[in-house]
DNA sequence: ACGCTAACTGAACAACCGTTCAATATCAAA
DNA sequence: TTTGATATTGAACGGTTGTTCAGTTAGCGT
């Protein structure tokens, strides 16, 4: 064998993908050159395409990672056996704490869709979808319960979601509010909303 | 006097206008060209420069201008001597509707604001802020009325308005609901969250 | 028909774009 | 110390960017 391999790529990769993450969702996709990426590492920009094939990419590779990640997360915290209640009230509190923990990458996976071709913009939506399904199935399961009232659980589906989402428009840490009274309102508004 | 003031420019001002924002909303602003505009128009890239002193400018006329029908729209139609529960159905449904109606320039001033100046951002931040506040005004009533029931007003106030203009992320006309049903259906949403 | 000006062209500017690649530096294994 | 792959450079590619401007066209008032 040779040099072990990856001995600077450990560091290099990830850093790119990092500074990319970071710049992105502070310009915009289109207004970041791979230079001002490669500058924020501290590389040449024919570096950076021995980590990746194209700039597209790199930032299909930020956002399939975020949703394979929020889905991941999502069903390893996801209480399978509660009733519908809970197991709103569990997602509500996972969404906003997720989402503001990774504001960076969320900002860029509701903005910057449209710089992806269509088969990487078809692959994201899935999982998006496949993320609002599992708030759709907890609505459903709560009008079969007769717990939750709710006109038309699809619409509450979006309208849950992008109330939730909205908190990272305008949340700043050492605010008003702390992150758990956020979560604790909106989970008093979310209940509502549903009937329950 | 010499030729009437603007004979040709009364038409192509608009359409610039109009062009900009549909490729504006459709590429997003930093990937669309001058010359893109320009050919969709039907003219020279530098012909676009009687009408505005930069790109940048091209956006803030459309943001700013957008955001002052919005207001204007608005106070228009408010129901000032009503109560509070019947000024907060007039704000879901005409916030519902106006957007709807909008679509690509609501988009464009949710999306592209950091392709703004600092003093511009400011400038449509301040005219959005004013929006927000309208209807806080109506919530902060309703709960002097003791018709509603919110934990805070100012979250509810972000709370509703990120749920009403996620309606244009995925309405689709000739869908399975009518706007009109749409908006009955949100708006029995939003009362319920509000403890009506 | 003429003059005047608004409207527009087309070329030019320097800067920057994403991407490629031969050459080179770096360093673990032999 | 030599070997050889990995990691990176730096220059180059053709093309595009926003913007300017001298020159041309078009049409109204006289």
């Amino acid at each position: 064998m040779a040099r072990k391999t990856g001995s600077h790529s450990e560091i290099t990769g990830p850093k790119i993908r990092a500074e990319a993450q970071r710049l992105f969702a502070r310009h915009g996709f289109a207004a970041v050159s791979m230079r001002q990426i490669a500058a924020a590492v501290g590389v040449q920009a024919g570096a950076l395409y021995l980590y990746t094939s194209d700039k597209e990419a790199l930032l299909f590779d930020l956002l399939k990672s975020h949703m394979d990640d929020l889905i991941a997360a999502w069903r390893a915290e996801a209480p399978e056996g509660a009733d519908a209640l809970a197991r709103l009230e569990r997602f509500v509190r996972f969404h906003i704490r997720f989402n503001l923990e990774r504001a960076e990458v969320v900002f860029l996976s509701y903005m910057e869709l449209r710089n992806l071709s269509e088969e990487n913009f078809a692959k994201i939506e899935g999982l998006r979808k496949t993320y609002e399904t599992e708030l759709e199935e907890i609505l459903k399961a709560g009008q079969a319960e007769a717990v939750f009232l709710i006109p038309d659980t699809k619409l509450a589906t979006m309208a849950i979601i992008a109330m939730l989402t909205g908190v990272n428009t305008w949340f700043r840490e050492g605010g008003r509010l702390s992150r758990a009274m956020v979560a604790d309102i909106y989970w008093d508004m979310v209940r509502k909303a549903v009937g329950a």
